[in-house]
DNA sequence: CGCCATTTACACCGATCGATGCAGAGATTA
DNA sequence: TAATCTCTGCATCGATCGGTGTAAATGGCG
């Protein structure tokens, strides 16, 4: 993979740092999470740290990167897996979205807060560094939605002028208000209600 | 209002502590923002902070139940102004939905960022601080605008079972990704363009 | 004027934090 | 074995921060 200099030392220092900080990141925040905390999530000494990272600025630019691009590749799974072939529309949307709401609960789950910290503290991180994670994240996945959306209007199933635009409505609807009412997410009934409503809300309202 | 213990001495002090916190918090974060900065920036002395509020963190409370009540009223303003009288529905939810929209580029904006600012701390602000900020803001106007999309609805002029989803559901697809591209909110045939496909969406998913 | 509350500047404390230096332990490769 | 690299623990530095004490200054009100 990355290569690595010469011989033996940093076998997974670097994943358990690049971990142990998400975990920090998402929960504290940046100023927050301090290198000791990291370092002893991580079961790392604390001066390692500094073995791979020149910054705390540079490993949490590490640590949004790594976690949008795993983060991108389950999305990009998930919508290949459920809007490649489209046999009924409405119940293939809310799975769809039910896997896309499940990833909230899952493992990935620390990545969301480390969203809401990027939100957070988006006045004080490189405008190169906010624009790549938009694109390589957010952005790439909308573009794969909207492309699969593209494909089923071109089937005459949808009326859609702007992928892109439906792709984004799709997205807030399913998600709908899982940022205020995070307590609903445990209530796997109330989810499916969640996800089903926000499909019809789309569904009818893009329905040739 | 609020009734002042005796006679002089406080006569602003305290609003201008509670607006220079604002624009603090909400451009730095509850960490990053220092108790130094917030007294420079309200032309007040650091130690004058304490005598008003106990800590920096009934500080930061202050600050969220202050801003949510202003801005919930100018929303719940908003909505009545709109929506009382609806006389073509696609027209004024459009324009309800640009002055909605026009509270984020507004000196209201500050309050947006406090906003983020408490998604990220989420975990670290008291649970009862947390529901009391949910219902006096978000739920509030959620509420006031599911009554006026009920209103609406038995008039014969859309079809909602569930007011509060319908309201969830309408303010989403009218904010649309005001976070993710904020550029786009100094451009008004772009902000125009984004809510009446918002509108459409939801009106056409909820037409009768 | 004189009472009283508030404000202010300044000094200070203890704690935390980011970052560095260093010396030694461990492991790998030539 | 010797050289090289990483990891580690520890000590330390400088800066910042939240919060307090204090004494002087301010200004309204009787």
């Amino acid at each position: 993979m990355t290569e690595r200099r010469k011989s033996a030392g940093l076998p997974d220092k670097r994943r358990a740092i690049v971990a142990g900080a998400l975990t920090l990141f998402a929960r504290d925040g940046y100023t927050r999470a301090g290198l000791d905390a990291i370092a002893a999530e991580a079961g790392v000494s604390n001066r390692t740290i500094y073995n791979h990272f020149s910054d705390k600025a540079e490993l949490f630019q590490t640590v949004i990167q790594e976690s949008t691009q795993r983060v991108a590749d389950t999305m990009v799974d998930i919508i290949d897996r459920h809007l490649s072939k489209v046999v009924d529309l409405e119940t293939d949307l809310v799975d769809f979205g039910l896997a896309w709401l499940s990833l909230l609960t899952s493992d990935l789950a620390p990545h969301f807060a480390l969203i809401r910290q990027i939100h957070a503290e988006v006045e004080h991180i490189p405008p190169a560094a906010l624009t790549f994670w938009q694109d390589s994240g957010p952005g790439r996945t909308r573009r794969e939605l909207a492309e699969r959306l593209r494909r089923v209007a071109e089937r005459g199933e949808l009326a859609i002028d702007d992928p892109a635009r439906a792709a984004g409505h799709l997205m807030l609807l399913i998600s709908a208000d899982n940022l205020t009412d995070r307590a609903a997410l445990q209530d796997e009934d109330a989810v499916r209600a969640m996800v089903t409503a926000g499909v019809r809300t789309f569904l009818y309202g893009y329905k040739r």
